[in-house]
Formats: structure tokens, sequence, C-alpha cells
DNA sequence: TGATACATACATTCGTGTATGTATGTAATA
DNA sequence: TATTACATACATACACGAATGTATGTATCA
């Protein structure tokens, strides 16, 4: 009814992207009106436009909250890489990804919203930039990492380091498919540590009396 | 104008198949309109109603006319089982999978719009029940045969077959993520056999001096 | 001649965007 | 310190288009 404080304000806003992410994550960003989502957050969709230009804007303001995986893991490479041993730190990236996957659950609710509730249309902004960002940056830091890799160890026979992160960035994709799409059947964190190894292992296989932790 | 022959009404159907496949891919499931559909295959919504319920049903009958992946696969298995031995087995249902995602464009776009192009409705019904379809009946079938492998070679390292088959699944769902979203960067069929085989040797590796056609 | 295969026309709903109202916080002024 | 002036943080109300569903018309095939 009347101006609140700026703390207030601020408050409000969190509760309306608390309310879009449920909504959205429910019934879908296009057919999550903004009158429900305002209903939700106790407001009225005046507050939404207020706060945000319009629904796109609430949608990327959402995403902004949480961070993304994959810059997360790049980030994780920048200040990793000058000290550990690279097939290390791959390990290290993955099991993070994976911790993150199966701990935060507000970054589940966004990732669940961005990857399957979510229309792309090819001109749109939104969580298309986003998408685009996860999988390039992702590619890029692997790749890298990958050729890294290839210098210490031996690559499985007929696969190049592109390959070897190709197959990494495959991986981690399809852990979000299904682990998002179906929490209750694939648990993520189930022995993470041993399927991660597992693939390495088949990627770059440790020659036999060679030990992991070669420079 | 008219009513036509038999075989003509068909050929509408189909028409108005296609030119919903095309829409739906550009815009996305909600945002592509009967009215654009129906321009796009040279009929009025009417053509369109008279031939669907609604836009659901148009939906459920376009992904009818492609078989789903994973009920392929199990095809192959059924098809395949008693005579090879189920490492190979495995194998070639994995690139076949591959095979089908890089050639068969139809099926392609089909699973470009269920996976992308889809909000997805906790309630709604259509590729819902057929994205459940596709992860569970792959899921059991690589659970049987994982299991059955494990009889011949040994498992990796605290890697149970429940565990070898979820890897097998998130890496295939992986390779739809990335090889529908970003079709030029990740080549799927780009040396398939060799990532494969990596994969399958990082989950079973084969014992020194064992042939890989054991029964 | 009746059922078929559509086209046309209309009613209705739903969501968005915007314009406007309103009450309060806050800073300047006297 | 009280008052004025203005910006803030919303609520309310309305206009508009877009899409759906349905009812009805119509020409042709069998």
């Amino acid at each position: 009814m009347a101006r609140k404080t700026k703390s207030e304000s601020v408050q409000t806003r969190e509760r309306i992207l608390d309310a879009a992410e449920i909504e959205m994550l429910a019934r879908g960003v296009g057919k999550a009106s903004l009158e429900q989502i305002a209903r939700r957050a106790a407001v009225t969709r005046g507050a939404i436009y207020w706060h945000f230009e319009d629904k796109a804007s609430l949608l990327q303001a959402m995403i902004a909250r949480t961070k993304m995986p994959m810059r997360d893991l790049r980030r994780c490479i920048g200040e990793h890489i000058p000290s550990a041993a690279p097939r290390e730190l791959l390990r290290e990236m993955m099991l993070h990804a994976v911790q993150r996957l199966a701990g935060d659950a507000q970054h589940r609710r966004v990732c669940h919203i961005v990857l399957h509730r979510c229309e792309i249309n090819d001109q749109e902004v939104a969580s298309n930039r986003v998408l685009e960002a996860m999988f390039d940056e992702t590619r890029t830091a692997l790749l890298a990492l990958c050729e890294e890799i290839a210098d210490d160890f031996p690559l499985a026979h007929g696969v190049s380091p592109a390959d070897a992160s190709d197959m990494i960035v495959a991986f981690l994709a399809g852990l979000y498919e299904c682990s998002l799409r179906h929490p209750a059947t694939y648990a993520v964190e189930n022995n993470a540590t041993a399927k991660i190894d597992a693939l390495l292992n088949g990627l770059f296989p440790v020659p036999a009396g060679a030990s992991l932790s070669a420079s």
C-alpha cells in the first residue's frame, strides 16, 4: 500500500525471484504468468513491473542469482592451474560440478528451468546466451586441460584431446540431464568418484607401473 | 476448398506434421501458433482441427511419427541378445544410437523439439511420457546388459553394474544434448567408435592378455 | 445423398504492457 | 522542528493483441 524502506524493497525483489523460480519450475517459463508469480510473492504485477522490465529480464535476473556451473569450473581452473597436476585438477573439477549439482538446491532449480522448462527461441537472449556460455566455456576450458594431460599421459587409442574433452562435456551434460529429469532414479552423487575415475581411466589409461602424480 | 480424396487427405496430414516440426523447432512448442503451422502447410486452422484434437495431440502425433531412440535400442537388444556376447552387443547399441542421431534428420528434429523446445508441465502428458519412457526403458535395458557383462569382465574399481549403466545413460543423454544444441561444435559421429571404446574400457577394463570375444 | 475434408467466421479467454493512483520515506528548506 | 517537495514502491484499472476453440458453411467424393 505504501512505500517501503530500501531493505524491504530488496526483500520484495527476492521474494519475487523466489516465486518466479517455483512457478516457472512447475509450469514452464512460458505458461507461468506474472499474475501467478505476483500472487505467490504476495504482491501485484505492479511490483514485478517496478523491479523488472518484463518477464524476460525477470528470468535473466533469476539466472544471474545463481552462479552458472561452468563459469564456476573455469574460475576453479584459473585458481588452481599453476599448482596442481592437470589430471588431478580435472578430476577435482568434475567432482566439484557433481557436488554442486547434488547439494545446491537453488542451483538445481535454476538449471532445471533453463534446461527443461524454457523453450528456446532462436533470436531470444536470456537463457540462450547462458546456455551457449555454459557449453562454450566448458569446452574451451576442458579442451585446454585435456591437452595438458595428454602431455603427461597417453590418450586412449584413436582418441584426440578434443575427443576427450567432448566426452567429458557430454558426460557432465548427461549428468545434469539425468539427475534433474529423474532425481529419484539417477542419484548423481552416488559413487561419483568411482564413476569419474572410470571415465578418466578410459580416456587417459594409466600405464602399468606409472604413478598418477606425474608432473 | 473442397473435399479431397483419401490419399490427398493423408498427404495433408503429413504436410501439417512437417510444418509443425519446422515451426515448433524454430519458435518452440508454446510460441508456435496453429495459424502459423497451418499457413506453412498451405491450409487453414480448420484442417488442423479436423485432423487433430488440439495442439497437444498434434505434438503427440508428431512424436509418434519417429521411433524413439531408446525403444529402438531395446528392440535391438531383443533381436540380438540370444546370439552375441553382451559387451559387443552394448557396443553395437551405442554405435547404433550415435549413427541414428547423426543420420536421421527427422529424428534429430523431433528429439530437438522434445528435449529443448518444449516446456514440461508436471501434469502434461504428451512429451513427458515420451521422455520417461526413453529414460526408463534405456536404463532398464542397459542395466540388464551391464549385469551380464559383469559376469564376463571385471568392473572398474568401486563401480557397480547400476553405476555403469547410469554412466552410459548419462553419456548418451549428453551426446544428444551437445550434438543437438551445438551441432557445429560437437560432431557426434566424429570418432564415435574410439570414444565409445574408451568409455567401455574405463567401465569394463579388459584384463591384460584376455580376449574381447569371451563368451 | 450422405459423409468427408476442409474453409470461414465468431466468441471467448488470457496475458501483457501501460497509464494512473496513492501513500510513504527522505532530503532540503525555512 | 515543522513543512514542503519530490522520489520511491508499489496497487489498480484499462486497452490491446494473440491464440484458442467452436460453430457453421461448402464443395466434392463415393
